[in-house]
DNA sequence: TTTGACAATTGAACGATGTTTAATTAGACT
DNA sequence: AGTCTAATTAAACATCGTTCAATTGTCAAA
């Protein structure tokens, strides 16, 4: 045995990370385990450790690839829209939509959680801001006179209503599981938030 | 050993959830394992196996008593508001203080998920509903005219978002902690959400 | 009081998990 | 050809949820 530079270790790392992301797929992070990952790709347990720290590890970069797939369809989604609320209605479809086309991937996202003395590492913190970003760049015309911590609140608020609604559904907390239903909810949530915030911001 | 009837099988399962309720406390639910609870209450696994069907059903009890202390925490939030808007605000404050009170009791609710054929049972989804209904009960007059969908649907709209934030933020996934800053999402939320609502049926 | 039956409780076992590491092997270089 | 080195493995460890035959304490009958 051990074969030598049959793959590099990045090719190794880049199997065994879609190998993950297809288990995942398929029966969630539940169903994911080291030997699983290491007999798709035709090595051994060990050799996963030569090239992730632990499955953690592991799991988060799976995970950056998840946020990377959101963020393209979140970006494209803005190319069919014209206002910025209509925009930030897209982006929630958007959303959910991905949410609900990889319900295992996306959850995991969320569900994974790092040992209490670990911390989320830099790269992946900016990330997920980048989708924030996302947000507040459609805001800023909305909120013109506002101060960057407000803008910066609103994105937050509406976001995180946004993933509220989805995290519900998408777990089958929520008696409601078509997308289709969960689309009105964030529509809803959106629209009637920024409506909201407009008479309020008159009435200063 | 072999002990008999020192304690009955309810006294054993409340020692039981109780030990799993503490443990969870302090070590999350990735803490918690069956030999821990059993070793806190003088008893070996399998007598935990006499009472629980398994460890899922065991965290699906502990969780039902979390949603209780949650229920009675946002039914008593009641006594100090007038307006169904204020109402709505201090569930939402309510809600919010729970999970930064209990952060890992509150987080187990959501965190664990039943194995795909596994249904939620019953009494425990009702629990859940009951929550909902009571953001409901206090919509119901600002939505007079509004059909019985319509008022379900607002009441899960601001509960998810209420909800998303407070996740993201005791998960310690947008970076802010402290419960005031959460306050401020949550009310912010709720105010817009509400003033958007009214404006639109208005406008109707 | 002794016996017997039954229910409560245990302890050991099973397979699976994440992780580590000594031992092996295959390829590169002299 | 021989040696070195890095890649890879296989086995081991502790822990996990779960099951179940074996054991023990208790009560009722004899």
């Amino acid at each position: 045995m051990a074969r030598r530079s049959e793959h590099s270790k990045e090719q190794i790392r880049d199997m065994a990370l879609e190998a993950a992301e297809t288990i995942v797929a398929t029966d969630g992070l539940a169903g994911l385990s080291a030997r699983k990952i290491a007999k798709q790709i035709g090595y051994t347990v060990g050799t996963l450790y030569l090239v992730f720290r632990n499955l953690d590890d592991l799991v988060l970069h799976v995970n950056a690839r998840t946020l990377d797939a959101m963020f393209v369809k979140m970006q494209e989604s803005l190319q069919k829209c014209r206002t910025p609320r209509t925009c930030v209605v897209a982006m929630g479809r958007a959303y959910v939509e991905f949410a609900t086309d990889h319900p295992n991937r996306w959850n995991m996202v969320f569900e994974h959680q790092l040992a209490e003395d670990e911390q989320v590492p830099h790269w992946f913190a900016d990330k997920v801001n980048k989708m924030f970003h996302l947000v507040e760049m459609q805001l800023i015309p909305l909120l013109e006179h506002q101060s960057e911590k407000k803008i910066d609140m609103v994105s937050k608020a509406i976001w995180c209503g946004v993933h509220g609604i989805c995290s519900l559904a998408v777990t089958g907390k929520l008696d409601i599981r078509d997308a289709e239903s969960i689309h009105v909810l964030t529509d809803s949530l959106i629209n009637n938030y920024l409506a909201g915030l407009a008479t309020t911001l008159k009435g200063e």
